[in-house]
DNA sequence: TCGGGCACGTGAATTGCGTCACACTCTGCG
DNA sequence: CGCAGAGTGTGACGCAATTCACGTGCCCGA
C-alpha cells in the first residue's frame, strides 16, 4: 500500500465515516499507526492500554485463557473492526486478550482524543453505554465458564456472582431456588441439587432457616 | 408508596440521576408508568415495542428459550434496571423475552423521547453504542448456544454464523483449523473432527481442494 | 380442611463427550 | 533434501452429566 496520511487512513475506516472533515481532522492528529507481528499481544486481560485499536490490515483473535492455559476464542476481529473500547469506556482492565493472528496494522487513538468524542461523561447516553459494557463483560464471563468449567464451577461462580457483601461474609438475600440456577449455569435441576449438597456438606456454603444462603470465604479458590 | 409524580419518579432512577432539572421534566413529559402482573411478559422475543423499560418495583427475569421449550437465563433485573436499550438502539427485535418475576411497575419512554436522548445519528459514540449492542446479542446468543445445544448443534450453527452468502451458496472462505473452531464452541479438537466428518458424510457442508468450505440448505434445519 | 401443584432429593440406567494414545499428512525451513 | 512441528483422523476407555422414575415436604387456594 502506498505511503498514506493518516487522514487518509481514517477516511477508509467505517467507524469513522460519519465524521465531518474538521472532526477527522481532529481524529488523525492524535492518531499513531502501529504494526504488530504475528501472535504479538495487542492488549492484554487484566491491563489497562488506554487506547482504542482500529485494525487497518491483518486479523486478530478475542481470547479469554482459565488459570491451566484452556482457551475460548470470542472473537475475531477484522479489518474495520476495533478493540479496547470498552476499558476506555468504564476505566476498568481488558476483560479478555487480544492477539494478532498475522501481521497486522491498527491505528491507535489515545483515550483524551477518544474520550472528547464520546458524549458528556453525565449524560443519559454515556450512562446507557457504561450499562451495554457493563453487561458485554458479564456475558463474556459467562461463556468462558460455560465453555471452560464444570457444573461445580459454574454453580460455584453463580454462586459468589449473585452474592453481596454483608457483614464480614458474602450472602445471598433473596432466595433462588435451585431450578432457576440450573437455567442460569445451563444445567439439569438434579445436578445443580447434587452439587449444592455437596457444597454444603464440605462447608462451602450454609443456608439459614430464612432460605437466604451464607458463602464461606474458601469457596473462592474453587 | 405515596401516589408520586413522574418527575419524582424520575428523581429516584440511577439512570436519570445526572439530568438537569430542564432534561429530567421532558422526560417526564414523555413517560407513562405501567404495571406488569406476576409472570407476565414486558418484551417479547423477536418482536419490537419501540419502548424503553425502566423498573421501578419488582423482579423481571430475562430468558431465551429453543423451540423445545428449554429455557436460559440471560439476567435477572432488579428495580433502576432498564431493558429495550438495545431494540431502541440498533432498530432489530428483541433478542430475549422479559418476564416479569412479581408484579412489577415500570417507566415507559417511547422511542422519540429517548432517541432525542442519545448522541446525534451520526456520531462516533453511537457508532460504538451499535458495536456494543451487536456484540451483546451476539455474545447472548453464544450463551444460548452453550447452555443448551450439543456439540453438533453448536458446530452447526458456529459453521453458519461465519458464513457468508455468496452465489447462492454459504461459504466460508478463510480456512479455519478444527482446533480454534473447538476453542469457539467450547469442545475438544477430536469432537470437532468427528462431528464435522459426520457433516460432510451426511451432506451438510463440502470442504473444498482450496480448504473454503460450501455449507448446504439443509444445515440451517439441524 | 383437604387436595393438587410445585420445588426438591435421590437412586439407577444411559450417554455424550473429554482424554489418551498413536499414526498420518502437510508445510515451511534449515 | 529431509526434518520438525503443527494440524489432523480414529479407536478405546472412563467419567461427568442428563434422563427417567420415583417418593417427599410444603404452600396455597378451593
Amino acid at each position: 500500500m502506498a505511503m498514506l496520511s493518516n487522514l487518509d487512513l481514517i477516511r477508509r475506516v467505517p467507524l469513522f465515516s460519519m465524521l465531518t472533515g474538521e472532526q477527522a481532522q481532529s481524529i488523525a492528529d492524535g492518531v499513531v499507526k502501529r504494526r504488530f507481528r504475528r501472535s504479538e499481544v495487542m492488549v492484554e486481560q487484566g491491563t489497562r492500554s488506554n487506547a482504542l485499536f482500529i485494525l487497518l490490515t491483518g486479523r486478530a483473535r478475542v481470547v479469554t485463557a482459565d488459570q491451566r492455559g484452556r482457551e475460548v476464542i470470542l472473537a475475531v476481529l477484522q479489518p474495520g473492526d476495533y478493540l479496547g473500547e470498552m476499558s476506555l469506556i468504564d476505566g476498568e482492565p481488558h476483560s479478555a486478550t487480544v492477539r494478532a493472528e498475522v501481521q497486522t496494522d491498527a491505528l491507535v487513538l489515545g483515550r483524551s482524543d477518544f474520550s472528547h468524542c464520546l458524549p458528556d461523561g453525565n449524560s443519559l447516553s454515556y450512562a446507557i453505554m457504561r450499562g451495554l459494557t457493563a453487561r458485554l463483560r458479564a456475558a463474556d464471563r459467562q461463556i468462558e465458564s460455560l465453555a471452560l468449567l464444570d457444573v461445580y464451577g459454574r454453580v460455584a461462580r453463580a454462586l459468589l456472582d449473585m452474592s453481596e457483601e454483608g457483614g464480614g461474609y458474602r450472602w445471598i438475600r433473596n432466595k433462588v431456588s435451585r431450578q432457576d440456577l440450573a437455567k442460569v449455569v445451563g444445567a439439569s435441576r438434579e445436578m445443580v441439587s447434587r452439587v449444592m449438597k455437596d457444597l454444603e456438606v464440605r462447608g462451602f456454603i450454609e443456608t439459614q432457616a430464612d432460605g437466604s444462603v451464607q458463602l464461606k470465604e474458601t469457596l473462592a479458590s474453587r
